[in-house]
DNA sequence: TGTACATCAGTGAACGCGCGTTCACTGATGTAC
DNA sequence: TGTACATCAGTGAACGCGCGTTCACTGATGTAC
């Protein structure tokens, strides 16, 4: 609630950063309470605007709650990276070796489910507007480090083909299968029936949910 | 909108069956459009009754959603025991063999993931209501046979491990693995990023990703 | 078998709510001359 | 450097909407005597 402070009181006329304001005020919502939470009126409330002034930046709430899930998607990028910058290469001069490259994609996992697990209303914002992969590879789906999920997921499965950690036969369209296996894991943890689970049995079952792709892929 | 009749013109002016009327009334809207299109007037408007009504059978609008989201899971069931009965044990006096376990487990993921893409609304529903494990045996979510989906696939993964398929020290919670897995591949199908793919592709998504369960469980 | 009565599933009308969105406007800003 | 003016980001007020829910009620049904 410390977001309901009083109007920040601009100094100018002109907002200056609206488009960016209320996209910031989406994005809490969402993190406070997933997509349905990404109420229109109240990011101008937040912004500190009279509501129709979204409108010179958003066709409609949709195309807001559409720009905050672009954004949700961005912070899964930025998480996995963090857990890859983890797992730099080890072999001589500084080219993978095929540990390193199981190791990729166990980070990449590791991130995706960390990030669901920290942040549960921004990844189920991530998904809730309806897409296609057409657009996985959409800038405005990519982390600070320009890259989206989709496009880390493919970067460690290529390391494992070109590291012999995986027969290339079967490397097309290996991201459905990487991408889903956690995917699941993560809705099922934060809003399904494994809900319950302490992190302990959380932890467990993730670790034991990568070794099934890294023995099956 | 073939579902917008006239009221039913009850001769009595007790229902009779109101709650049942609610509750599959409900479930065409979850049909039609998923969980939030559970709107609990509409569903009094359906059953011919005023919107009132609705309260001597359902405490609030959540309480409907979570019956319709309960049997979503049942239908869930019965459409994976649907795939389950064509392949009934082939061993020596209606034993399991190994083949035989192998063919269930896929046959769960199959009739899993063919109920997400036959029914996405219903499929959407029913892990619409937040809910956990003490609840996955819970009668109102079984299907016809008596089962809910989670005892469906434990059974599977038991046969697996008494035929040897699987190593009896990975049975414990391989629930949540296998339960993961598919349930990822229908999330990204039916509202993800996998959305536009044809139907040839998802079926080979399918395929391998039951290879990959198959190999790494 | 007939009657009195309690039960409780339904009615009809109304409510407050916050939402998304539209309207006609205002006035600060930057640009052209 | 000064002035006129177009631009367009913001204002203020209002709208219709359908929702979930509550109120005081009615009248068919089943049961006790």
């Amino acid at each position: 609630m410390s977001d309901e402070e009083p109007p920040p009181s601009r100094s100018t006329y002109r907002h200056g950063g609206l488009r960016e304001a209320l996209l910031e005020a989406g994005i809490g919502m969402a993190r406070e309470g997933g997509p349905d939470a990404v109420v229109l009126r109240e990011a101008t409330r937040r912004a500190g605007v009279s509501p129709n002034a979204a409108y010179r930046h958003f066709a409609d709430r949709e195309a807001l709650l559409k720009a905050v899930s672009d954004s949700c998607l961005g912070f899964a990028a930025d998480r996995i990276e963090r857990e890859l910058a983890e797992h730099p290469p080890t072999g001589p001069d500084g080219t993978l070796t095929e540990a390193d490259a199981r190791a990729m994609l166990r980070a990449v996992g590791l991130g995706y489910l960390a990030f669901a697990r920290e942040e549960p209303g921004l990844f189920r914002t991530a998904y809730s507007v309806p897409d296609d992969l057409s657009h996985a590879f959409d800038a405005a789906k990519a982390g600070r480090a320009g890259r989206t999920p989709f496009q880390l997921v493919g970067l460690a499965l290529d390391a494992m083909v070109e590291t012999g950690a995986m027969p290339a036969a079967r490397r097309q369209n290996a991201e459905f299968l990487a991408w889903a296996t956690v995917h699941g894991l993560g809705m099922l943890i934060i809003d399904g029936p494994l809900r319950g689970l302490d992190d302990r049995m959380v932890d467990f079952a993730t670790s034991r949910l990568l070794d099934m792709v890294d023995r099956g892929l």
